[in-house]
DNA sequence: AATGAATGAGCCTTCATTCAT
DNA sequence: GATGAATGAAGGCTCATTCAT
């Protein structure tokens, strides 16, 4: 028991480590050795636990999303009002992506994958994004109203994720314009009201904008 | 001159090839073998024309931001209306961030150099970015008509940049999801005019919520 | 007992699936954590029976030294018909050397043995090698009667040997010049009787030019 | 000139000191650095002149062979005595499987290759055994005279092959006996003069038995 | 101005071996 | 008696960089 339990500390250890310089450099940067020296552990202990580098790297990438997913009921329940849901749904990817918890390195990790894929990319793929993304746009959906054009829904879904991302992706650029929000649970909570509320004023002028999506009488012109 | 014009041949083929390869690769994972040979040129031009494989990144970075430079006259003026500005800001922004024109890497570079800082943004976000981000507060505030708490301006501002940033970042994503927008001049103006009227939308309801941010009582609660 | 039974069975497994794969890699190219998988034990049981690698090694050579032990007694009769007595041991050679039997490796066990000898090498040596060849320039003198040029007999005891060991240590080429014997029992005994008499055939060519053993005027010149 | 000179120097010293560690310790055995070493070049040298290790090794076949090689012109004269002719051949393989000369890891070489063959084993046969194989061929048939059984004239000129290898690859075991012939070339000589003799008396013998090869009557039973 | 050869550091991986149960 | 985890030493290879023309 104790036996095992040691046994998987070392593992435990490498895959925290892992997470952590990966993050911060990256795939390709990141140096088995590096990650070994900070676990305590030798540097045959990866090839060991998983098999090599990549591997090691793909059990970083499940147990981040792993450890991520917070399966909020409200979201789940059809019934519940759509604005309560998209809040929701804002509120908890905010978390995901700023949060400072647990796997502190779940946002930047997610960032360096979806801006340069690895194979690993559909693994979190089908295990969490696609998921998700039917969930944001059946919110979007129910927001809408009437039955529109697919390709509205879809805008205003990627509005809404841009968003969230955008806080994490562009967080470099912001620390250094001095306009990067603080990160913890009452700025959070904020930053996602103020989501909220700015994607829902943008959902009511593209409902009542129609299908309309080109659209550049509106915007082009003026009286 | 024509030793110079010969020089400045391998210097420009080099400069052309290291974009697209820096683009595609990553900073890490180019090698300068990979870009001498795209260029038709030796492994040791590299270090002979910029020193070395970061000279050659940084001098690749100020070309594709030279390059990228276009100042729309009708974003300094700041008696035109705003949601014109606001129009030609986001439209000019998604082809930057999109287009496949002459620096087609202009936007993939960006990214990386977002999520995976080097020494180099600073170069950019002086050059480029911050005065960007000045015409966009000025347009912002604009359309949000009394001074408001300078954390609303922000937040709007952020919200329309990473919907635009998004569609780049994520977009190895969205082509996986099947939502990745066609990138040709007409579905590009379209994309843009959603944007700019979503945000419209947002920036709408943020200005008659006030100064008041944290809105729990509009959000989470219902009677 | 069952304890040792166990034991011992392990113990035999692990011999027998290290001089396969000792047979089939080379002592270099066998990795001790192939040879346990393939005897179903632990990686450390090699160390644990047989101290290491080269341990092991040793103790495969010996067991199919003994293993390989035919002591055909018409070998060791001197009155016997000393033709009887080259195709015995002809016979048996091409048996060990090509023999599909329980030991199918040895052949090739002794082959590499050869060609890169290791330490174990002196071990068969002594206890294998030097009988039998002891045994063989026995036979050849018998054959060529009157007490020749000591060299004589060696070499044409070497020509014997050779005939026989190359059917190993060229296999692989024979197999590609399509020229392999078979090994079936009934090819392999023509095989040696092929080898018996073209032995007989050149012992006798030798008896007869004598202690003459440079013979240029045989074979080089002509009038 | 002086320069590309220079610049082969290495390139050769690297085919050199590779040629004599392969052949002493095997493909696997053999590291670059011991190589590099020994050539006095950096590891990266085997990279940049041969692609990897494989392909320095290729490399050395290929040299070895082209080295080796030496066409005497009577070899190739079907109206030359076949008793020269087969002297000839047998002289030529002694030379190139014992002589120190030039490439003196030939031999060596050739050996491993054919115990425990790579890839690189196809290069040789084509280029060179297969030829050599058709010309023994042929000097075989010439001295059996009437068209025998292919077997017997395939045996007969295994026979002649294995006597010469053998002295190669029996090397290490002839050396402990006591019994390995001088290298010089008068030993050489001497050498091959008693395998083309031995031979001939075989072939002889073989002819008068006709296209009986399995000759049960004449070895195993006396009256 | 430009080249091809050469360098040295460093990375991932593999392997035989040992240690604590 | 036997195991699974852990170790440290190389090994092959790649890469940016420099040197002599």
């Amino acid at each position: 028991m104790q036996a095992r339990e040691e046994s998987h500390a070392t593992f435990r250890r490498l895959l925290d480590a892992a997470g952590e310089v990966f993050a911060t450099r990256g795939y390709r940067d990141a140096t088995v050795r590096e990650i070994c020296g900070a676990a305590g552990a030798n540097v045959a202990a990866v090839n060991y636990h998983f098999g090599d580098k990549a591997g090691l790297y793909r059990a970083v990438l499940r147990e981040t999303h792993r450890a991520a997913q917070e399966p909020d009921p409200s979201l789940l329940d059809p019934n519940a009002d759509p604005q309560d849901r998209l809040h929701a749904f804002v509120h908890g990817m905010i978390r995901k992506v700023l949060d400072q918890g647990r796997p502190s390195w779940h946002g930047r990790l997610m960032a360096r994958e979806m801006v340069e894929p690895t194979d690993a990319l559909d693994i979190i793929l089908e295990e969490s994004i696609r998921p998700s993304w039917g969930v944001l746009v059946g919110i979007v959906s129910q927001l809408l109203g009437q039955p529109l054009d697919a390709a509205v829904t879809v805008r205003c879904a990627m509005s809404i994720v841009g968003q969230c991302v955008s806080q994490r992706h562009c967080r470099p650029v912001m620390e250094r314009l001095g306009i990067a929000e603080p990160r913890d649970a009452a700025a959070l909570a904020s930053l996602a009201a103020h989501i909220t509320q700015y994607s829902l004023g943008g959902i009511e002028r593209a409902r009542r904008l129609g299908t309309d999506d080109s659209g550049p009488e509106h915007t082009g012109g003026h009286p």
